[in-house]
DNA sequence: CGCGTTGTTGAAATTCCTCAAGAATAGTGG
DNA sequence: CCACTATTCTTGAGGAATTTCAACAACGCG
């Protein structure tokens, strides 16, 4: 594994990791396991007592009604864990589930032990956990008040941005989206046959440009002007008036597990 | 103040906390500020230094979009936490507002270092954030996907049993909503007038009854059956499998701050 | 008592969903 | 490499849920 890991990346976005805590990142993400498309990778009321990364593929979190009617709450990209919790609550509320083909690193307890032993490693890992509740809130704001329109627009500046912070955005502004309408749809609070017509109309607006699953977006300010886009949820900017020495040297934030 | 604090009462559902515990707690909580309904708490883009807990009345997160419309995020309850995420994130990205009159307890970095020095209060805070987050999803799948009668429905079972929790449910399970129709709406994703409606189908189905601001649920059961409420996501029952003691011992958890 | 906020109801407009069917695409086995 | 099948995408038309607009009643507060 090289630096260019993405959950290194992300890590990165908001700790200065020195090369040490690289170093013990890489050595304790080496039990990985390769899953196919649409596997559980967690069902709801289970209780394991391994923390899932993501390294490379998409994942989401969901929860089933009684009717069948499903609701994805988070996509997990390359560098999102999917479990951190494991270790509070008791049991899982929720489901995870691959929606491509994965790679996932497992941690069991010991290897978050040993994470949360480095001050900056465990600040990033409550960093990570806090702004994947910024994102639910923002989700939120977005299914209850936005149009179905700027509501797909609204996802994909999400995923611009959080897909380009672990280097999977080209150039050109493209970038990968390997997800079905339907899983839109079941993330939007929206039905496929819609997601389908907003697609299209974003199409017509010249907002985005779809070839296969591949997503391009010609004028990026554009489009999040259109749906109201602000990346300050994402908490991508790592804060500079707190610097990480003064933080390392008081060991702040260490989180011991067991 | 007395072990029947709502905060105590709330912590203690996750964590069997000891003397020393609760007194460290009492200490800590004991800079109280009171404030008028619909006033400010934390706004969007600040950087406070404090940590807000609520001892009585009700507050809420929110967000606003450039239209003005709103989405309320969370409903803050006695016992719940404005804020413990503002030593890690740089910057508010919503803001935080009283619903009612409030007494808010006000607690500096030193005071939740200090509480965070006991393993059983640090997991509790831990925990604590956890909750909010499925409370997140679960808000998520239901605006997402249940119908307008169940959205209310669902959210008054939740409130039921958040407030149970802290001891403010009387015996005929019945309690205090001192929110208004506006205001449901903001957080259902509605509008006034579709609330009014539902709220009036509700009792014309008799799964409510309501008396100016006051709620009664005749048959709890029905109503969250009505609308498929399970309480697995409030995480209420504290885990016996996990003995306290243990953690204790092994100071599982300790996460300080500064 | 008067005034602002909140609650309530009706009717029309709009968004979004459901149902349905056909086209494109991807995956599978021969 | 092709035929076959399943999944996904796309479009149309009609229907249902929800919103918007508008008006008035009820309530609470100074």
């Amino acid at each position: 594994m090289s630096d260019r890991d993405p959950f290194i990346l992300k890590l990165e976005t908001f700790a200065a990791l020195d090369e040490g805590d690289r170093d013990l990142l890489r050595d304790r993400c080496r039990r990985i396991v390769a899953m196919r498309a649409k596997e559980e990778i967690v069902q709801e009321g289970a209780d394991p007592q391994v923390v899932h990364l993501v390294l490379s593929g998409f994942a989401c979190r969901y929860k089933i009604l009684a009717d069948g009617s499903r609701q994805i709450v988070a996509f997990l990209l390359p560098g999102d864990f999917c479990d951190l919790h494991v270790f509070i609550l008791d049991e899982h509320d929720h489901n995870i589930a691959t929606l491509t083909d994965c790679r996932l690193a497992l941690l069991s307890r010991e290897d978050v032990t040993a994470l949360c032993g480095r001050p900056r490693v465990a600040r990033a890992l409550w960093w990570s956990t806090l702004v994947d509740q910024a994102i639910l809130r923002e989700w939120l704001l977005n299914i209850g008040r936005r149009s179905a329109e700027e509501r797909v627009a609204h996802l994909l500046c999400e995923l611009l941005e959080r897909l380009r912070n672990v280097g999977l955005v080209s150039a050109d502004n493209s970038f990968k989206l390997p997800v079905t309408q339907g899983e839109l749809a079941d993330t939007l609070g929206l039905t496929v046959v819609h997601v389908n017509r907003m697609i299209r109309n974003l199409r017509d607006m010249d907002l985005i440009a779809v070839s296969g699953r591949q997503i391009m977006v010609p004028d990026v300010e554009g489009l999040k002007r259109f749906c109201g886009f602000r990346a300050n949820y994402l908490h991508l900017e790592r804060d500079r008036s707190r610097p990480d020495d003064a933080l390392a040297e008081s060991e702040a934030f260490a989180m011991r597990v067991d």
